[in-house]
DNA sequence: ATTGACCTTATAGTCGCTATAACCTTTATA
DNA sequence: TATAAAGGTTATAGCGACTATAAGGTCAAT
């Protein structure tokens, strides 16, 4: 039993037959010893301990050849400096995954808003509550060109977010503010744009409050259509004597993938906060 | 600027012409328009929105393959599922994660703990709080063969672990236990090895305790020594009319990635209990 | 006209295996 | 002892998502 073929090593260790060829080939582990004749690989038990230390390494995140390296020319040292190093990249990993939780939670929740949606067109009165937005500054206002500006916009406003050390994923939830006093004057000019995001996430300096309020809100699924849908909701405003209470925003509800001639598909919540006398 | 090169492109969206030309031989992003004369890609800054979303389901771990499918037949609901999916496949990691963290400190202390050991052969009194251990009990007295048996058993034990779903990392923090008994009439005689665990993570009906004593303890550097050395601890024992107080134990304190002649670099703490009168 | 930046395709390499083909050796059974 | 089944050998290709390189064609500015 002190010699194994390379069958029973691997059903031992738990690995395939190919692994172990591959890591005698690589000069991971060689076998102790080879028959001349037959060119059949024969193994101690002992060198499970190997093919253990091995495991470990891979387990945390080393290339074979830094394996390799490591084992012929062993330095406890190194292995701690390794070890410590890995400790912090956990912590990073732990972080990072927590991040992308809660970016996939605001997805699913996106896209159930979406479902639920009221047709394009639709006119309804919502409360919407307090919401927390990380906004970005342009030095154009883009509603003085189209989608291609739009499109720019989001190029630097994620170039921007990876440069904070943002989740990227905040990115399909956006949206624009007109100032209330533009709004009221019909005038859509906009250099802000914005991702609603998480405030346990993002620090505190970096993000705006959009008050709570109740809003007058057109759903709309075509880019092209925001100011016109937008003059209805003002019309609307007027009709039922509503006074805007702030500033209006154009909010991306979903970012579908579905492209009509390579066009972002998107799903709009056009909303102006009003009073109710 | 509505027409862009593949470089602008690239630059632009932040990956590298490659990975676009590469996208454009899958057919997953193809450019707006290819000039029939010179080959030349020429993009539309709206299929930005189709790289974002082959960016998005990128990390949400979707091949390439996948994501060409989902995107040429777009399916929310089936997005949605896969969203939910991504949810839990993050709790998972996050836990794995959590796990092998756990693992490292353990080895990083191993090693502290093996730095800072004293050298073969010396004997000391220490105070050695509760210890939780992972036991595994065995056919045979493993005394009564050699390393080829040990290791054969520690293949045993790292199969278990993984049947039940323990990380294989303790695995590098083992022991065995000679019963009171049997130690004290110089029978060495096991069959049950062990892994130290942390309560935390492990079932509590799978772990043992080991009460917390003071343990005379001589270190050792080879498998081979440890019956003779265990020998000198109970001679002191004796010499120094100390009683013994619980079951002998053998600790494997490292377990280093240095292999003279194929064998497992180990070193041990072999211990036990004792009453000072 | 020339330079240099930029584009093209085609091919090979990366990593840690897995799969397959074509063939050889060992072991157990008829 | 013949034979079949199990298990071993090497060599090669493939995976996935790129990256690197070579050899050559195109564009824009001087």
């Amino acid at each position: 039993m002190n010699k194994l073929t390379i069958g029973q090593m691997a059903q031992l260790n738990h690995v395939s037959e190919q692994t172990l060829r591959y890591y005698d080939k690589l000069g991971l582990l060689k076998p102790n010893e080879v028959d001349k004749e037959t060119g059949y690989r024969y193994y101690s038990i002992k060198q499970s301990a190997r093919l253990d230390m091995i495991q470990y390494m891979k387990s945390l995140g080393m290339s074979l050849k830094d394996i390799k390296e490591q084992l012929n020319n062993c330095d406890i040292g190194l292995i701690k400096s390794i070890l410590e190093q890995k400790s912090k990249q956990i912590d990073e990993q732990i972080e990072a995954l927590k991040f992308q939780k809660r970016a996939v939670e605001r997805a699913i929740i996106s896209y159930e808003r979406y479902e639920t949606s009221p047709p394009d067109g639709t006119i309804v009165l919502e409360f919407i509550g307090k919401r927390k937005v990380y906004s970005y500054e342009t030095e154009i206002n883009f509603y003085e060109y189209g989608l291609e500006a739009y499109e720019e916009i989001l190029r630097n406003l994620k170039q921007d977010l990876k440069n904070k050390g943002l989740p990227q994923i905040y990115f399909c939830n956006a949206g624009n503010i007109v100032s209330q006093e533009n709004i009221m004057e019909r005038k859509f000019i906009s250099s802000e744009i914005f991702v609603f995001v998480d405030r346990e996430y993002v620090p505190a300096q970096l993000i705006k409050t959009i008050p709570a309020n109740i809003y007058l809100c057109i759903y709309c699924n075509k880019f092209d259509k925001e100011i016109s849908y937008a003059y209805r909701l003002l019309d609307e405003i007027e009709k039922c004597n509503y006074t805007i209470a702030g500033d209006y925003i154009c909010e991306v509800i979903a970012d579908l993938p579905d492209y009509d001639d390579n066009e972002r598909g998107m799903f709009f919540r056009l909303q102006v906060p009003v009073k109710i006398d």
